[in-house]
DNA sequence: ATTATATATAGATATGTATCTATATTCACG
DNA sequence: CGTGAATATAGATACATATCTATATATAAT
C-alpha cells in the first residue's frame, strides 16, 4: 500500500481545532457559521480549515443559498480506518517485507510490540 | 474525553517520514542504525524524528550498549485507535452533547455522514 | 437597487518544523 | 588510554502553516 492518502488524512487531523471540526460533524452536519460559533478564530481562519478538510478527503461541501453545509465523508471514515489498520497490524503487509529488508531477512520480522510501563 | 494526547499522536504520525518508521517498527523492534538504512536524509535528523515518537508516546527507546533499539508501544496502538473510534462515532461521547451545543438542540444530532461520489 | 449576511480570497506575519553541518557524548575494544 | 562506532545535541536555514485584517463575491431580504 502506500501510504500518501493517509499521511493528507493525518496532516489535516493533526489540528486540535480541525479535530474538533471533524468531531462536530460526527455528530452530522453542520454550516460554516454554525462550526464557527465553537471557536473563537475569525471567520477566514475556519474557512481555510474547511478547505484543508475538502482537500484531505475528509469533508465534503454542499452549497445552499448562501449557506455551505459540511458533512463528513463515510469514504473518509472506511479508508482512515483501514490505513489504520495496514499500519500497525504486523503481517505480510509490513513495509520490509515489500523493500527487500536486510532486518527481515535477519529475522526481525513478526509481532514484537511491547507493553512498556516507564513514563 | 480529551484529544490531547491523540492530536500528539496525529502529529507525530502526518509525516511520511515517520509513518515509514512506524511501519518498520510494526514489523519489530530496530535500532537506530538500521532504521537509518531505509532512509536518505542524516544522522541527526533520525534522532530527531525517533524523539518525535517516544514524546508522543508512540514508541519506546531501550539502549544496550552504544545501540538504542526502539520498539512500538502497544499502549500507543490501542489509544490511538480507541481515540479513532471515539472521534469517528456519532454516539452520545459526541463533543457537541458534552458541549451544551446550540446545533443538538436543533436537532443536527445522529449520524449523518454521507456518501458522495464527487471527485 | 440597496443592504445585510454568509463565505471566499489575497496578502502579511509569526510560529513551527524538517533538514542540514558541526560537534559532543557514550561505549566497546584493542 | 586512545580509537572508532552509535547516537545525541546545538545552531542555522528553509519551508510550511495557522492566524490575522482587508476585501471580494454571492445570495437573500427589504
Amino acid at each position: 500500500m502506500d501510504y500518501q492518502n493517509y499521511v493528507q488524512m493525518l496532516k489535516a487531523m493533526a489540528d486540535p481545532n480541525r479535530l474538533k471540526i471533524i468531531d462536530l460533524l460526527s455528530c452530522g452536519s453542520l454550516c460554516a457559521c454554525d462550526i464557527l460559533t465553537h471557536f473563537d478564530f475569525s471567520q477566514p481562519t475556519l474557512s481555510h480549515h474547511m478547505k484543508v478538510l475538502q482537500n484531505a478527503g475528509i469533508v465534503i461541501a454542499r452549497k445552499e443559498g448562501k449557506w455551505q453545509h459540511y458533512t463528513l465523508r463515510t469514504e473518509f471514515i472506511d479508508q482512515f480506518k483501514q490505513g489504520t489498520d495496514q499500519l500497525l497490524a504486523a503481517d505480510e503487509s509490513c513495509i520490509c517485507h515489500s523493500d527487500n529488508c536486510a532486518d527481515c531477512q535477519a529475522g526481525h520480522s513478526g509481532k514484537v510490540v511491547v507493553s512498556n510501563e516507564e513514563s
